[in-house]
DNA sequence: TTATATCCTATAAAGTTAGTAGGATATGTA
DNA sequence: TACATATCCTACTAACTTTATAGGATATAA
């Protein structure tokens, strides 16, 4: 399957969450499970994992909670996706950021690589340039 | 991961295989693993599933083997695809064939769908206008 | 000092992937 | 008919990944 994870999935959703409702407070692991339907224990690992990629900034304690380290129109989609789930292209070998030879297959005579390079040329293309500012001004 | 299963690399791998090789004489599964480096047994069940499908034709004992159902030029990549690892989609809940909805959120005010849909087009045009002819006449 | 939140490690159930094993069945040829 | 050959079929399995859960340690505001 080229289906992405639920963690991602999940991700996706917290970091739209927390760019839509954060003002000067931080926000809660708590309230983001609770009003997107993610598990809170495993949202937690998630948000932790988005702190540690420098994608979020954290605060413990009373009043702690979770913000983001940039503008929203700086954060693309393609950083999250590779943080959460690795590789965006199809081909382990077509990679870019995640690349990893075939043992199987001769890479210079392959005749089904270029066809996943323009794939992934095509959805990079999209990831790439859509912020989460974007997603949010969706209706 | 957004990567392709070996299985579906080696179906691929396999029909290009008969593809470029079928003259009149069946093509053995002995000879595809040989070439091109797959696992007998596994490759078996592969063509096994490619003939279920209507992509393969087999024949048994003695001088058997598989021939292409179809000519090369009417057999597209999609739906190889579609028959080793479903949706071709990132997200069930944008797939064309294989739909199926998301239950922790609402779809009509998801934000992320549209983005998705977008690449799902892109991929699915090259997907479904690239044959495994078209995969042979490269170099 | 207390309530509240994140941080951290370990564990586990379920599902998927990538095969393997062993034989049943069909078919061309001598 | 006998035999060699190739696909067909079912069942099983090891390894890996995904999707969490449990239980507490640590930091902070009031």
């Amino acid at each position: 399957m080229s289906v992405i994870s639920k963690k991602c999935k999940y991700a996706l959703k917290a970091l739209l969450y927390i760019s839509k409702n954060s003002g000067d407070k931080a926000i809660l692991t708590s309230s983001i499970a609770r009003d997107e339907n993610i598990p809170r224990k495993f949202l937690e690992s998630i948000l932790r994992s988005l702190r540690n990629n420098q994608v979020l900034y954290s605060k413990r304690g009373k009043k702690g909670g979770f913000f983001l380290l940039r503008d929203p129109k700086d954060i693309y989609i393609v950083e999250i996706m590779r943080i959460m789930d690795g590789p965006v292209a199809m081909l382990p070998c077509v990679s870019l950021n995640y690349y990893q030879s075939c043992e199987e297959c001769d890479e210079k005579s392959c005749t089904i690589k270029g066809m996943f390079e323009n794939i992934r040329d095509k959805t990079l293309e999209i990831l790439s340039n859509t912020s989460l500012h974007d997603l949010n001004q969706k209706t």
